[in-house]
DNA sequence: GCAAAAAGTTAGGAGGCACTAACTTATTTC
DNA sequence: GAAATAAGTTAGTGCCTCCTAACTTTTTGC
């Protein structure tokens, strides 16, 4: 019988640190899971014992389910608010890339401090300017206006089966090495991949991209998100 | 015999008040006179007490000559960090203006909370993919990447005499309001001006702006800084 | 099912930045 | 030049967000 302390809920304006919370809890429990305390800590880069706090405030502000050594989730006010947020930091990584000429390695820091900053207004403006998005340079999506995303899983390069095809349509993850790597071997949302073989025990992928044979290793698989193909397995190996 | 207390001024980032400090006092002192306590304090809607404190960190870092009780003058290091942040002010503003359709009235507000999380990589590139603008929508004037501005001191509309002519070459002041009505006026930068009357006791002032005629109190009239044309008194009254 | 490990919490502290109240220093003004 | 006024300062708080250290709760592993 936790007693449910709501507060007035009157949309006051979040801190930068907050809608980072909010965005790592959204992020940890695709939009509806619970989030471990050791979870949030380590996305943040901050110490356990200080999200504690931050999270009571937050629960406190009606934006979090929050029960004592058992996780927070996000309450519909808070799934709202990182929502907004994650809209304002896709629209703009889609605008300094098409705008602005922005490298994709470099898209995701500038973004990150600018989505605390900018109203919706102008986040608008930049969505419209550049022909409403649907998706960031990373292959993500864009949350619309009123708070809706396409949350459809995609299967990592990892876990795709020898022989299946598929479109990159996402890098997670925002490593500017990691992406400047990717992006030579031209691993890209878009490109059509072909998985050639696998070797055990966490071996290197080997795989098709356009006419290139190259091979990568798991960790690095795990990032690019595939949407597979009709599977015409067979039709080589 | 004030002890110098430099720091290593190692170009540590600075936080957002500070450079909304910093930016002050070089708007109070015009880049090198002192700045009051109060008048900071004014100018940032800020309690005297909250700047004394301020203040006194500001010098520790080595971006400000302050002695107790005399006012604060900028370093040499802080005039370059006051002129960065209004270099990203005053591009951002253009930018919006240019590259986005925002209005006028409103680039003031989104500029001063975008002005501390743009990186100087963005706010180049802005500049660069409007033309390099020298002036923002107000006809102030952008620092340039290394930190030299145009410090003309402008007449203001409020000063000029009777039968005067000259062309508006800035409107200070970001009252969203005011910067309406002056649009409304057709008061803007780029237009020419003629006064034609002055009533006594701060009584209003009549001007031509175009072919049209009209009046502006003198509060808002030292808003409107022109540059004057070549003197042709007497050409009509 | 109980001890060890892991996860999470509170306690206490620090720095930044604001506030009010009370005090000190400068500046006016006669 | 002394009293009144203005300007500026310190003192004491509070909130936000982080930290480390020490403690508690939950989970795991045998």
């Amino acid at each position: 019988m936790s007693a449910a302390r709501e507060e007035t809920e009157t949309t006051e304006t979040l801190t930068a640190p907050a809608e980072d919370y909010l965005k790592a809890i959204y992020a940890i429990g695709k939009g509806s899971g619970p989030a471990a305390t050791n979870e949030i800590a380590q996305r943040l880069a901050i110490a356990p014992a200080s999200v504690s706090g931050m999270v009571r405030r937050l629960a406190d502000q009606g934006l979090l389910a929050y029960e004592r050594y058992h996780g927070v989730k996000l309450t519909e006010s808070g799934r709202r608010a990182a929502l907004r947020t994650l809209r304002r930091h896709r629209v703009i990584e889609a605008y300094l890339s098409q705008a602005l000429g922005y490298p994709w390695d470099r898209v995701h820091d500038e973004a990150e401090r600018l989505e605390h900053a900018a109203s919706d207004e102008l986040v608008d403006r930049m969505a419209a300017t550049i022909g409403e998005p649907e998706v960031d340079p990373h292959g993500a999506p864009i949350p619309t206006r009123d708070g809706s995303v396409d949350e459809t899983e995609y299967t990592s390069l990892a876990q795709l089966d020898v022989g299946v095809s598929g479109v990159v349509v996402r890098v997670s993850g925002e490593n500017p090495a990691m992406l400047r790597y990717l992006a030579e071997l031209s691993i890209l949302p878009g490109k059509k991949i072909t998985v050639r073989s696998r070797a055990p025990y966490d071996g290197p992928i080997t795989l098709s991209v356009g006419r290139q044979e190259l091979s990568i290793g798991p960790a690095l698989a795990a990032n690019v998100l595939i949407a597979p193909l009709a599977d015409r397995a067979g039709r080589r190996g």
